[in-house]
DNA sequence: TTTGGCATGTAATCCGTTACATGATTAG
DNA sequence: CTAATCATGTAACGGATTACATGCCAAA
């Protein structure tokens, strides 16, 4: 019945180092916000949860700037980490408003969903080049950590699917535009 | 700050046949499974709120068999759905655990890792193959309704999706054979 | 000086699943 | 007779987003 994935993200992301929420936030939608999201809204009040069951340590800054507090995994919170780690993961029901309205389409016009396709052609495109260019990034900075590879898997992931979501969508708006030909067929040979 | 996709699954199911509330449960389960869910908890009072608002009208059935509720689309709730159809479709923000144990695996095993892929392989393996079976099956019934080439679009997409994540899955599989060959050098050409 | 980023949090609300509850019908 | 399936619904809970609220600091 217990879940709750926020807790083994931010544990997970606190093994590299101590971490404000704030930080925590930046770094869950710049780096692994490709597949997975959080919101101040789950992150604060996590932490203060697990700086209550002793899996991180809670450590007011108060030199200089602004107050923050920094969060640092404790030994029990790697061994949670691990634990959770070894477990199954989720099969993922995937919800797609997309397709939704593809399934429905002979309720609207092909030159719609059409139009729907295209924002997400272009979504996908940008998406990619930019996952591109952090794997540029990564596999040009000399040093290599350790947890590079896995990294560069979750990057690769994020890729495969851009590009197979991208030639499927061709396809689709290629099949769409046949539709749109057939239903307006008084109009001759245009478009 | 409306969005409420339960209400318009359901108008759209309802443009084809007047149906109860577990049959479109059904329905939802079986044909539109694989991008989308709802459960009884959302249906039942959706229709509620549909009917109150003069979208679907409620019809009981009583005759001979037990009791039950049809619901058919009203001309509003068709007009509703079109609406609906024009509207952009919502980005998609997929959440992966798999993918977050990926990217945390330094903190394990890459034998628990690959465990966890192989898991996603199979069932990927056998999600691609009934996708592919409803796919022939669809083309093989000679009628062919309107709605057939939406529904065959949905299809492919699932299909791209499967075997782009396939080919991931292989890869990454390898990688980490890879990395756990280097983090036991000491057991020699074995594994 | 005012805008934007750093920083932290709470409250309201909604979305969604699961568990609970009930009962009829039908096939074995 | 009894198990499975048809059929309908509610209640409780948990997961998650959004809005609200506050205030400092640095740069333009």
């Amino acid at each position: 019945m217990k879940k709750n994935r926020t807790r083994y993200v931010l544990l997970g992301l606190l093994t590299e180092a101590p971490k404000s929420g704030y930080q925590l936030k930046q770094e869950i939608d710049e780096v692994i916000g490709h597949f997975w999201n959080e919101s101040y809204g789950q992150i604060y009040p996590e932490l203060q949860r697990l700086a209550a069951d002793d899996l991180v340590e809670a450590h007011a800054e108060a030199n200089g700037r602004r107050g923050r507090t920094l969060y640092t995994i404790t030994n029990a919170g790697r061994a949670e980490l691990d634990e959770w780690l070894r477990l199954p993961a989720e099969p993922e029901h995937r919800r797609s408003e997309l397709l939704l309205k593809l399934y429905f389409g002979s309720n609207t016009s092909p030159e719609v969903l059409r139009g729907h396709l295209r924002d997400f052609r272009e979504r996908a495109l940008s998406f990619l080049a930019m996952l591109e260019a952090v794997e540029r990034d990564l596999a040009a900075s000399g040093e290599m950590p350790p947890q590079a590879a896995y990294w560069r898997m979750t990057l690769r992931a994020g890729e495969a699917m851009a590009r197979a979501r991208l030639s499927w969508i061709d396809e689709s708006i290629d099949t769409l535009s046949g539709l749109a030909a057939d239903a307006t067929p008084a109009t001759g040979s245009d478009e």
